[in-house]
RNA sequence: GGUCCGGUAGCUCAGUUGGAUAGAGCAUCAGCCUUCUAAGCUGAGGGUCAUUGGUUCGAAUCCAAUCCGGAUCACCA
């Protein structure tokens, strides 16, 4: 159990054994003590003042003395300030910590518990590159299913792959017309990048049209609808739902250069999935769940045969879930591809990871669910995040203005070999070993940058300002680790040795911090929020290496010393490389 | 217009279910490499927590109103 764990156990048995009342955890606060308090935990009593009718600092003396006289291995002194009871901890357990725990991997973690969770992230179009927003979602995803994997969830990452539709035929339509049978070979492109230019052309050529229109004297509305381009492309769309085999054909063709192009960002990248999803073969789900909710009328038909729900006294609108046509729009699809999920994987919990634009469309999701009374519906979980956005505005594929995945991630690493070629630190390095290094810190510094920030905030970035590799970030910590993997190759411990009964200042902050962990990721998984790890590991580094530039660990004043501070390098650097691979960053053994 | 989200130092952000004198990083300034990695350390300056009112022992945090910014309210996905 983690010191906070026992401190709220040991205090609630104190007052119940005191004053004969029962509390949990939840009616007192405890904090951390301020650095200018002499203490380890505080303990805030003025919301017991009202039960147990005394004055707080009363309160506070019997309970720092009961809680020091009966549990001395864990308090050993305690005083009390203006209503704050202050509780150091007892050495000892800071000693037998790290002695237990000093070289556990899986330190902070908690055992698997049984309960099963699908991640769904990612989730591209495949008529676009990824861009810095699909980054974001990657990162996040791909960290909170790590996150929840170490509080002891099962957890599957899944994908779900928008291969179809209007959209996906305006770049196959604008490649049949202006490519001349260019490749992602023959150009030599990437093959997502090689769609995508198309994609732009297609919008390109459509406000052409629609301009030239608008002069001929069509009003902009009637324009939109018939330019001759997108006529094509609707008419591209029905020949592919009619299964038509040149369009599928191309389809096929086309998608599959965009594939081999994820692939290689997404190995790039870090990211993976257990369960690939295609909307070309969940777009007709949700139908049959469609009609069942017009037997327990939950859903109406209007007169034109269209299908709805009226989420009005929910304080939504009218929404549609099928066409007048009997075709599924997007959330007939969000509906059966939930029950699929539910039926092959048997999930307890089902997390979305979507951006803040959609609130409005997963909160209906929720609601039909709900009123369907499928028996995922309370577990269905929206991680809302916002969206990245350029000095300038919001980008755009349309209009082609992204900052593009795969030049951010090289730019990352061509930042990355300069600072190293600068400090010429690893000129020992072979080639692909300096590669992986630059690799490891412009990632890192990438990831670290996305995720540090709390998920629901929006954030811009600035092309033009470089992403600092200095301060609160991943370099910065990946240096530390590297720091304290260089002093343990050259220092050895030694079996059976004390490491003595005290703590100075610093090292004490360092194994208090460390005692966290578990706190902090289990903080994380409740708010699917890996910018907790983010700030937490970064605290760490901070710490150490206030305590490196203060303390000589090879040279310690006594080798008890020397000893003890080899444990504490050595937990911190277990903790910030298990705390980093939550967030998805590796760590160097040299930089 | 309805709903939702946000507003904290020049900039980017933390700030635990309300708690002690609101904290980091960047930038600025002043120090620190002859010893374990200076991508570092130490220190300084920098605040009307958008505004006003309320709730109470106590409010950046909760409530109300206002101002500013954003998202969304498609037979698009």
């Amino acid at each position: 159990m983690s010191i906070l764990g026992s401190l709220q156990k040991s205090t609630i048995e104190s007052l119940e054994a005191l004053f004969g009342q029962t509390f949990t955890e939840k009616d007192f606060q405890v904090n951390q003590t301020k650095p200018e308090f002499e203490g380890d935990y505080t303990v805030v009593m003025f919301s017991l003042v009202k039960s147990l009718q005394q004055s707080p600092d009363a309160i506070g003396n019997m309970l720092g003395k009961h809680l020091t006289e009966n549990y001395p291995h864990l308090f050993s002194a305690y005083n009390i300030i203006k209503g704050f009871l202050n509780l150091s901890v007892a050495d000892d357990y800071w000693i037998n910590l790290l002695k237990a725990q000093y070289n556990d991997i899986c330190f902070g973690k908690q055992p698997i518990s049984g309960k099963k969770v699908m991640v769904e992230y990612s989730s591209p179009n495949t008529n676009k590159p990824l861009h810095l927003g699909h980054l974001r979602n990657n990162f996040l995803g791909w960290s909170v299913a790590e996150i929840l994997k170490a509080n002891g969830n099962t957890v599957f990452k899944s994908c779900i792959v928008n291969d179809r539709g209007i959209h996906i035929c305006k770049s196959m339509l604008a490649w049949q017309q202006f490519a001349n049978g260019a490749t992602p070979q023959s150009t030599h492109t990437k093959g997502d990048h090689f769609v995508g230019e198309y994609y732009v052309r297609f919008n390109d050529e459509y406000k052409k049209e629609i301009a030239s229109l608008i002069a001929g004297g069509m009003p902009a509305a009637d324009a939109e609808k018939k330019a001759p381009i997108m006529k094509l492309t609707q008419q591209m769309l029905q020949d592919w739902e009619a299964g038509e085999p040149t369009v599928m054909a191309l389809w096929k063709k086309m998608n599959g250069w965009v594939y081999d192009g994820f692939d290689i960002t997404y190995k790039n990248i870090g990211s993976d999935f257990d369960k690939m999803y295609y909307e070309s073969d969940t777009y007709l789900l949700g139908k049959d769940i469609v009609q069942k909710g017009l037997d327990k009328k939950v859903f109406y038909t209007k007169p034109d045969g269209s299908v709805w729900i009226d989420l009005s006294a929910d304080g939504l609108d009218e929404k549609l879930v099928l066409r007048k046509d009997g075709t599924s729009v997007y959330i007939t699809q969000d509906i059966g591809l939930a029950q699929q999920k539910y039926d092959e994987y048997k999930i307890d919990q089902s997390i979305h990871v979507i951006g803040d634009e959609q609130n409005y469309h997963m909160k209906v999701l929720q609601l039909i669910c709900k009123k369907m009374e499928v028996p995922y519906a309370e577990d269905i979980h929206h991680l809302s995040y916002g969206m990245v956005e350029l000095p300038t505005g919001k980008m755009k594929s349309r209009e082609g203005t992204v900052v593009d995945a795969d030049d951010i991630v090289a730019e990352m690493e061509n930042e990355a070999k300069q600072k190293t070629e600068e400090l010429g630190k690893v000129k020992d390095f072979a080639e692909h070993e300096l590669n992986e290094l630059f690799h490891t810190i412009g990632l890192g510094a990438l990831k670290f940058f996305l995720l540090r920030v709390d998920p629901k905030k929006k954030m811009t970035f600035n092309p033009a300002e470089s992403i600092d590799f200095h301060g609160f970030t991943a370099p910065f910590i990946q240096y530390n680790y590297a720091r304290i993997r260089s002093v343990l190759r050259k220092n050895e411990f030694l079996k059976d040795c004390s490491i003595g009964t005290t703590f100075l200042p610093l090292e004490k902050e360092l194994i208090v911090s460390l005692e966290r962990y578990s706190t902090v990721i289990s903080q994380a998984a409740d708010e699917l929020n890996p910018s907790a790890i983010a700030l937490y590991i970064y605290q760490i580094a901070k710490t150490f290496s206030s305590f490196f530039a203060e303390h000589s660990i090879g040279n310690a004043e006594t080798e008890e010393k020397k000893q003890l501070r080899l444990y504490l390098a050595n937990m911190t650097a277990i903790v910030i490389k298990s705390g980093m691979q939550l967030l998805g960053i590796t760590v160097p053994e040299r930089m």
